[in-house]
DNA sequence: GATGAATGAGCATTCATTCAT
DNA sequence: GATGAATGAATGCTCATTCAT
């Protein structure tokens, strides 16, 4: 997979309904990656967010544009809460453990995202760098002496990829993880 | 998946050459799920196996009953290994060590038995049990107190799935996964 | 273009209805050349056939595979007049107009032939030889000293993809093409 | 195809604008055309002009129209070598030679034109008459006794059509052609 | 039982053309 | 007039599955 221009949608100014599409295509591809994984077909995500196939072209030239766009879009939101506990929380721990738990809980409902974050492939480079650079400040103080942030990275995402099924609780098991990670 | 009859190749007596396909299919799924992943195409197993399309039908109703098949077999060889290392080790935890390493360093060239552990598809629940049955004598001693066998054999199973990639070391983080347990 | 394998049909025994179908293919792959070109759909051709698409690709893995597979039989038709001509015919050259007529006559109303003639797309070369070889004991006696037997195929199947058309007769300029070649 | 107003550009009086644009639009095209063949997507050309591709569209409702106007254009220049050549040469078939030279040498490195000359589209049939008025001049009085001279033509465009090959020299053929017609 | 031929649905992708801005 | 976004039909190709031999 090869992502042509990550940076695509914010370099040129936009008509009022390209960038309505752009959002409308952005909430169906999540809607439908949910569902159907980051696999499925691009007519079903046309169809979900009422366009053309085409359109889809337009905006992402390949499917990793698109996979890259949604889930850094949904970072965004995620990321705000990064900084913030590392301040409030009683120790570099707790913040931690707080975070983990958002971090999971968000990643979990998301499994094409679990799938990204598990994935080597090198389309994924500037989503993972996004992360990495999120990630650190919250948990490279108290955890990672040694500890390569993004073998972690994929690590948690592999834990994750797993979740949503009963029997499997994947904040459980990230926990077990990360406090494997502290001993060290 | 539907698994149709996870027990069909023990009821019925066979032919000579049923039998000696069946086992030549085995092979070749197993050789293709390496290289292929446990998705590959059916018509590259029966090429590889040297038989028609449809006798893989026959002897394997749907894939899920063939992926079952394939690691069935596999994992008898792995689990030889087990109960004797318990005995021979220094200790308990130095025996789940060397297993572990064994274990992984199978696993992760079966990028299909990786993902066959896990998914939750109830399809794979036989094989489930049956590595449930050949991991806990292993492991129950040392480490799992409250530790639900089966999510840590899905979780080892979901490192596992990430790896075989540059800057990912299975092996590594499920010794840190055991790690956190045993603190527990 | 890729042939992948030119003499496939030759190599394999098969099943008749395999073989009633191949048959099939190239029947209407040739009424459909005729009416749309060589570069008409796969589909129409399949439908025209009766098949399935996925039968074309069974029989010729590439469209040139079935390019060369149609032309290579009606060029067998066409063959069988020439040995014939030349030890029938007045002189050398009355073959040559007579073989001519017939030719032309022939690839005129192919207009698929004429544009693979005319090609020089080395997916074509199996084709071109044969042709060549058919063509050279009839015309080479007579006219082309110095002449690239291989330009000239090339020239009259330009000619004829010219045809076909009011005010334009191929089989008058390829007469006059051979008529100034004698000169030379 | 269909030529919607052959004479459209002639009618209206036009805003500065619009006639630079449609000189971009007439330069990109035969850039194109050369690369790409008179079958480039319209997207191409909208491209390579700067322009958006509605403009093609109110300049050239049809790509007829837009390969009429390209080697109008183009045949502008072309014709102004031919009286001039017909004068200053020391014979009438000396004049053609070196014409034929100059038309060939020029046809073959547009292979769009090619195309348009072996056609018989009625689209063109403006730039085919177009062509014949400057070109019996020059080659009418040696050669085309009972020979019509746009059949003459195409025959021209034909031979340059499958040109820019290896082992196939159009110069040469056209040659050969007058050469055959010469001693009718 | 074994074979492999046939099937046709499914998907990615391209491109001419229209239309709102 | 100019723009380029949206459209959706068209097409090549793959593959699981069925079925005649």
């Amino acid at each position: 997979m090869r992502v042509s221009d990550p940076d695509h949608q914010a370099v040129r100014p936009r008509r009022a309904d390209a960038r309505r599409n752009e959002q409308a295509l952005l909430d169906a591809a999540a809607t439908v990656f949910v569902t159907s994984g980051v696999e499925a077909p691009i007519r079903d995500i046309a169809a979900e967010a009422g366009v053309g196939t085409a359109t889809i072209y337009r905006h992402f030239p390949t499917r990793a544009d698109l996979i890259v766009a949604v889930y850094r879009h949904q970072v965004e939101i995620l990321a705000a809460a990064g900084p913030e506990l590392v301040t409030s929380a009683d120790s570099p721990y707790a913040a931690l453990r707080q975070w983990i738990d958002q971090f999971v809980g968000f990643v979990v409902t998301k499994q094409g995202l679990a799938a990204v974050l598990q994935s080597a492939d090198p389309c994924y480079d500037p989503l993972h760098a996004y992360f990495l650079e999120r990630l650190e400040p919250v948990w490279s103080g108290e955890i990672v002496a040694g500890q390569d942030p993004y073998e972690l990275m994929r690590a948690v995402g592999s834990l994750c990829a797993g979740g949503g099924k009963p029997r499997y609780d994947a904040r459980h098991l990230v926990g077990v993880l990360i406090a494997g990670l502290r001993r060290g």
